[in-house]
DNA sequence: TAGTGGTCTAGACCACAAA
DNA sequence: TTGTGGTCTAGACCACTAA
């Protein structure tokens, strides 16, 4: 979808997207950039076919979709509303540390250990899928929740697709805000492996836990809207601090 | 939806169920009872709209879900097809130990710990959501993969909720498969909490790990068709050897 | 070329919530 | 009673796959 639709606030008939893929961007912009808040009440059906003069079951179509991302839910009698952000969406949507924190009702805070340009290890250069040795951002910040040291986290970016990320300081700025602002890549899409670690020596003091004391260990490849690995990133959380929750199906 | 109704594999237009949650269920039943494996084409929605007797949006609506659980999947101009399992599914749909180690590729095996019934203590009470003292079937269960521990299952159900599955054994049953047949009771959602900690003393020697190994553990409670609890799990996964997989958007 | 799923329309009636 | 989302119909045309 053309960058200047999505400032219009309108469908292009003549775009090659469908209908409901358009109107599902605008929407979606709309939630992420809090023209909506968690808990307002979206138009009804009727005034979003009128808006934009396409049938309710596009109209419908689009809002399904959000549905399934549980950025909106509806309510039979009442109308459609922007979802609260919940502690499970942790395994389901790409969520930065300081919403995973605010919604664990704690107060993130950040130290940033390391941020500079490394050659891609072996390891790295095969899950960026690029040449050995190619250029990566490195950065390496300490998270903290009420003051206390609740994960690590070690991201690698691939310098050469965002290259202004270098110019910001990471203590204050989100990395991904940053990469969709000054780079206009947004992360769409990501796979992860959760395990189980005991804690590493080196990590041991700068988490100010037990040498015994277990982490959760995830490492995660995210790719851009143009379905290109971007960053890759280890997490080490606090085993005794961070749970995840999540709900299944039958 | 009626028994019979699944048996008679007919959509009934007096029920109060939707169409296409009907034809949902008999879809589904066909997929799970193996009717149709994994990569079998499903008949083409102009059959099914034929077959019965409703809307190919209803149909499609019906078959929209079942994409939504990721159970099948559309290909344009070719058709649909059932889903082969995935080893990410665990972290989306209640998936069995067994199911779990095949798609991993390791032969599972079990062995059966400790089976009988005891009072629920306060822990489990709460989680169940029945009274102090309930009896409770304790189900625990070593399992194996390749023949090498991999994980303990500590299971706790609501003994008056499903009478008959005591008379069952556990190393070659399914907990699962024999609360539907048995109990008619299926287990259609369920939440759970994952950490990660130090491996408890008296669970190392059974898991065969080193002390200072670290476990993912995981609570769940699993609800029935009627959304009542009926099962509290305890997973001790060995970090060393069980990972999680799982995709995220964006 | 025939058959598949993908998109879209313009209606209709219903169940539920709130005033 | 009014307005909301929930369900359903009977069409239509398109893009893609495979023969």
């Amino acid at each position: 979808m053309l960058h200047q639709d999505i400032l219009k606030d309108q469908i292009d008939r003549e775009s090659k997207l469908p209908l409901y893929q358009q109107l599902y961007e605008l929407l979606r912009t709309k939630i992420q950039n809090k023209e909506w808040g968690p808990g307002d009440m979206l138009p009804t059906e009727t005034e979003l076919l009128e808006q934009y003069q396409v049938s309710r079951a596009t109209v419908r179509q689009a809002l399904d979709e959000l549905v399934n991302e549980s950025l909106i839910y509806r309510e039979r009698g009442r109308g459609t509303f922007v979802s609260h952000p919940t502690v499970d969406q942790t395994l389901v949507r790409i969520v930065s540390f300081t919403e995973d924190m605010r919604q664990r009702g704690f107060k993130p805070g950040t130290r940033v250990l390391f941020f500079g340009l490394v050659p891609a290890t072996q390891e790295l250069a095969e899950k960026l899928e690029v040449p050995l040795g190619e250029e990566l951002v490195r950065l390496e910040r300490l998270r903290l929740a009420d003051g206390e040291p609740m994960s690590i986290e070690e991201s690698h970016l691939i310098h050469s697709a965002c290259p202004g990320v270098c110019d910001f300081d990471y203590a204050h700025n989100s990395l991904r805000e940053t990469l969709e602002k000054a780079c206009d890549i947004r992360l769409t899409r990501a796979n992860q492996v959760i395990r189980a670690i005991p804690a590493p020596d080196h990590l041991v003091d700068t988490l100010s836990i037990q040498p015994d004391t277990a982490l959760l260990f995830i490492e995660r490849i995210s790719y851009s809207q143009h379905n290109l690995p971007i960053e890759f990133l280890r997490l080490y959380h606090r085993g005794d601090r961070y749970v995840l929750y999540n709900g299944l199906r039958g």
